[in-house]
DNA sequence: GATTCTTCTTGAACAATGTTCATTTTCGAG
DNA sequence: CTCGAAAATGAACATTGTTCAAGAAGAATC
């Protein structure tokens, strides 16, 4: 994304872009901000009756949007501010909100556990979703190859899940 | 990273930087193929003697690279070539190489598997891994508290094989 | 040692891109 | 219509990757 075309594709000037954002990470961080909340648009719109097909669901949105959307949510988590500016605590909180949607799924699935425990099992295993879809559409990087990315996910979603002690079909 | 501060720090012109090392990407992709050689030479020191420790190890020792060489890391995985160029092969097989060093213990652990399978799901433990110590180091996003980091991490990868069938112990 | 050819080194100049700001345009108030 | 505030403009600047003609250094030959 450069400046001028930003300029030219917006019908103005290069100084009318400064006005509108201050500056490119101004720019960059109103495309970031667009992108967590059509990111949790998504995740939110996944049917929350049961929790076992939530969780998978939630997963199989997140490589979706990461599958569509690659670069959006590449800006999303590689933008570095400039001169270590602070990044904005709103994009911040907005990205957490959308990782603690494996929050509640999970706590039904495991009543018995500390409530903060599985706030923090939640965050990890979004963590490693994101690590799995992230690398694995890498073209170069063929961790896991994209076209059994789906499989492989819910595979692991569900492994995960077994291995915190919930039974399939429980 | 910067062409001139190179130059500089090295005594010598602009030009000369140029002539080793072609281009800016070929400046990134030495210090990239350095990066995994180390990262590499420190997963290969795990001992392997039992595999369960050994793959505690393993997460350990990239979480402790990661956390020294944060920066580093970035790099090797987020850095994009200039118009399209293909990315490296050698960095490519190098990187893999390192990922599947937990295909070794993974294999000892789950003797009765497909190695195919297994050396898949070696591919997307690390991966997993990956996710949960990059998005974990991020000062900003507070996935998993980095001070927790290393205990959380422990806890994943026992309950991942939890999932896959491995009881602790055995 | 002098000459010539090759190779390497240099840094000024160029290109691309983020940024600034004096000037101009726009537009509402009186 | 006039004036002043606000907004828009784009030329000029700063930074940084890149090129390349000119010069320096070295090797080979006589």
């Amino acid at each position: 994304m450069k400046v001028r075309d930003v300029a030219e594709a917006a019908g103005c000037s290069i100084g009318s872009v400064y006005n509108e954002f201050g500056d490119f990470d101004g720019l960059i961080l109103t495309v970031n901000r667009e992108t967590v909340q059509a990111l949790t648009a998504r995740l939110k719109a996944v049917p929350s009756d049961d929790p076992l097909r939530q969780l998978h669901g939630l997963a199989d949105a997140y490589l979706g949007f990461a599958t569509e959307h690659a670069n959006l949510l590449r800006s999303l988590f590689e933008h570095r501010m400039e001169d270590d500016r602070p990044f904005p605590e709103d994009i911040l909180a907005m990205v957490m909100d959308a990782f603690a949607l494996m929050h509640a799924p999970l706590l039904r699935l495991l009543p018995d556990r500390d409530p903060d425990d599985v706030a923090l099992l939640s965050r990890m295993m979004f963590s490693a979703v994101h690590g799995i879809i992230s690398l694995g559409l890498e073209e170069r990087m063929v961790a896991v190859p994209p076209e059994q990315l789906r499989e492989r996910l819910a595979q692991f979603v569900d492994t995960h899940l077994a291995g915190l002690g919930v039974t399939r079909g429980a």
